[in-house]
RNA sequence: CGCGGGGUGGAGCAGUUGGUAGCUCGUCGGGCUCAUAACCCGAAGGUCGGAGGUUCAAGUCCUCCCUCCGCAACCA
């Protein structure tokens, strides 16, 4: 077969962020890593020499915590959480060259290093932590992570402390980070995600503490083994020290620096500004680029688990298989934008395109030749403009996926193949091979029919490699194709004869949507009579509730803040007493639809001022998932609740 | 004047450096029977949130406004 040859491109090293185990991975997840799985294979197949790393951030507090609460130790915890991660890559075919843990040897040891060689630079010095400090849990929060000004773990009050830690002279580099955006906008994209950055750093850059002596589940700081090294310096280095950095350099050498970070849109900040001002330290070439890709949302708000709205995509891959999965996440969602996910969107994207589009090309394509052909794809033997049509958008394919794979946007890669797949099934019509094959006269046309037929599902499956490879095999094994796949032979067109094609089963059979509906949805809830105990604060006294006075009341009367956004101010009787009660519910509630409702009020509260207007009490609520629900009852007005 | 992102035919989205507004689904009509009730063709349907402005020409640039969504500020 004629090809041009496209081998030793270079190298290519790709990144997705190491993922934190203290849950299980969702969809999200899955989504960031199959694009970068997708771009691996393409950028393999196209004859580059790629370096994939994908890996896990095993330490912190939040682990530390977790692993207390189930009674092991944090390594206990992380080695099973992260054999499930790696049994999910195993059962996604994430195609990496290598996964770090940031609790492995060679980590632990070159992240030390990293420490020291940034603190001979000078750019690390010992100071003070200034934070608020919840004493019993031990922890440090920031003004932005309290809970109503208080620990958002155990709910107490909090006390302004200091603690004693080491800093990274970040705002040093405040000016080459500005410099790097302007120079090289493309090292940060797309570009709303670098206006964002470049706005943050105009605010100015605060150094940055990257120790911790609260915890102790983390690589201890060299020169002073009570602190631990904090989050950033210890993540982000995993992208040097898995290619050997600073003690062994042919790897490192090779791969670094990295061609592309594939990181989600909320850890954008840590990518392009610290850690090119950590690499700015250590006199290492920064990344080429860093991508931050959107979310995908579910019901129009972020998945979490306390929404209990995460989709598993354990359940998906082992109904719909993993290429129908890949292809979705692929196709439907735009590069760095948000998108919404359901299960309705999903099944017909895969309905559509795989099982009407293409599944059904090759199933008729097969049918045919085995039918017209005695099972043997002949060669070529007349052309006319359907044909040269055909052919010209065949080969024009390759180039065109090989366009929108540099930008990342697999949505389109996938949408000019699909061009080509629809070309072909209306060149069936055009060429009606069902009536050639009533004359003998046209035996030629129809052998040319079947060949060019032939030949496109060929292209397909090489060009599809990258991102559903066990369809390129169902396919190629259906066509009788063997050998190696190759990216060049994509571009060529018209060398395929005699391949002995058997027709098998279909490789996408079409989905019952309704069905397939009710049967994800119930799935869902089998899943959770499980009896998974629910994630609670910590457990209290009874004399801890009896503290509690909660009434019953009715609210006769409602407004809005004037300052505020999200309140709404009530006016609730109960009984004898009427008094005034803020709510945050402005989102969910307007105040017409609240005066006359009963309400239980939590009466003994402290009264506390919110936008410059008192509130004495508490209305109960239930939050179920985005929605709010007002807790009532039928008895009468000053009741006791409890 | 807090930051940011949107507002494009019924739905979900694309629209690169400004040059006849596209795609998938849905609807209506037609064709075909090789195929997974799939496939192919045609049609209807949009003043591209609104108002100004720049330009020979704007969904695409500028200004203002309306509106929706995150985040942030008060959500006891």
């Amino acid at each position: 077969m004629m090809s041009k040859v496209r081998k030793n491109k270079g190298k290519y090293y790709i990144t997705t962020p190491i993922y934190y185990p203290s849950a299980n991975l969702h969809i999200g997840h899955t989504y960031c890593t199959v694009m970068a799985d997708a771009m691996a294979r393409f950028k393999r197949l196209s004859g580059y020499d790629v370096h994939f790393l994908t890996g896990t951030d095993e330490h912190g507090l939040k682990i530390q915590e977790i692993a207390e609460k189930q009674g092991v130790t944090p390594q206990a915890y992380v080695d099973g959480v992260v054999s499930g991660i790696k049994d999910l890559w195993k059962t996604m075919e994430i195609s990496y060259d290598d996964f770090i843990r940031t609790t492995e040897e060679r980590h632990v040891s070159r992240v030390q290093e990293i420490f020291n060689k940034m603190n001979e630079k000078g750019d690390i010095y010992k100071s003070e932590y200034e934070g608020w400090y919840c004493t019993p849990c031990e922890s440090f929060w920031t003004e932005s992570q309290l809970v109503d000004g208080c620990c958002p773990d155990c709910g107490r009050q909090v006390k302004k402390a200091q603690e004693e830690a080491y800093f990274f002279r970040m705002s040093n580099y405040q000016d080459k980070i500005l410099q790097l955006f302007e120079k090289h906008p493309e090292f940060l994209m797309p570009d709303t995600r670098r206006n964002e950055m470049k706005a943050f750093v105009e605010q100015g850059l605060e150094d940055l503490c990257i120790s911790r002596s609260t915890f102790d589940w983390g690589i201890p700081v060299p020169v002073d083994t009570k602190h631990v090294i904090y989050v950033w310096l210890d993540a982000l280095t995993n992208y040097i020290t898995a290619l050997g950095y600073p003690d062994s350099p042919e790897i490192f050498e090779k791969y670094w620096p990295a061609d592309v970070h594939l990181v989600g849109k909320e850890i954008v900040r840590f990518h392009s500004i610290i850690w090119p001002a950590m690499l700015m330290s250590l006199d290492l070439p920064l990344p080429k680029q860093v991508l931050g890709h959107g979310w995908l949302l579910i019901d129009g708000g972020k998945m979490s688990k306390s929404k209990g709205n995460v989709v598993d995509p354990v359940v998906l891959i082992d109904r719909y298989g993993i290429d129908s999965l890949k292809y979705f996440l692929l196709r439907e969602y735009t590069f760095g934008q948000d998108g919404v996910f359901t299960n309705e969107v999903m099944l017909k994207r895969m309905n559509f395109d795989l099982a009407n589009d293409l599944g059904n090309l090759v199933s008729r394509t097969t049918a045919m030749i085995e039918k017209y052909c005695g099972g043997v794809t002949p060669p070529a033997k007349t052309e006319d403009d359907f044909d040269r049509d055909l052919k010209e958008v065949a080969v024009g394919a390759a180039p065109n996926v090989e366009k929108h794979m540099d930008k990342f946007s697999f949505n389109n890669a996938l949408e000019s193949i699909w061009i080509l797949v629809r070309r072909a099934n209306k060149y069936i019509d055009e060429k009606t091979p069902w009536i050639l094959a009533k004359d003998e006269d046209k035996k030629a046309e129809l052998d040319t029919c079947m060949h060019n037929l032939a030949e496109v599902l060929r292209i397909v499956s090489i060009l599809i490699y990258p991102f559903m490879h066990t369809t390129t095999e169902k396919i190629r094994e259906q066509l009788g194709i063997r050998g190696k796949i190759r990216w060049e032979d994509a571009f060529v067109f018209g060398e395929l004869q005699g391949n002995e094609v058997r027709r098998g089963e279909a490789i996408f059979p079409r989905l019952d949507i309704e069905k397939e509906l009710k049967a994800l949805d119930e799935l869902k809830r089998s899943d959770e009579p499980e009896n998974i105990p629910l994630d609670l604060k910590p457990e209290i006294q009874f004399e801890d509730f009896d503290k509690i006075d909660l009434r019953v009341g009715t609210i006769i009367s409602a407004e809005k803040h004037p300052d505020a956004d999200k309140l709404l101010v009530f006016q609730v009787k109960m009984d004898t007493e009427t008094r005034q009660i803020i709510s945050g519910v402005a989102n969910d509630f307007s105040p017409e639809e609240m005066v006359g409702k009963k309400v239980i009020v939590v009466a003994n509260l402290k009264h506390r001022k919110l936008r410059g207007m008192e509130s004495k009490g508490m209305l109960l609520f239930a939050e179920n998932g985005k929605k709010l629900e007002l807790v009532s009852t039928k008895a009468p007005d000053g009741s006791v609740v409890g």
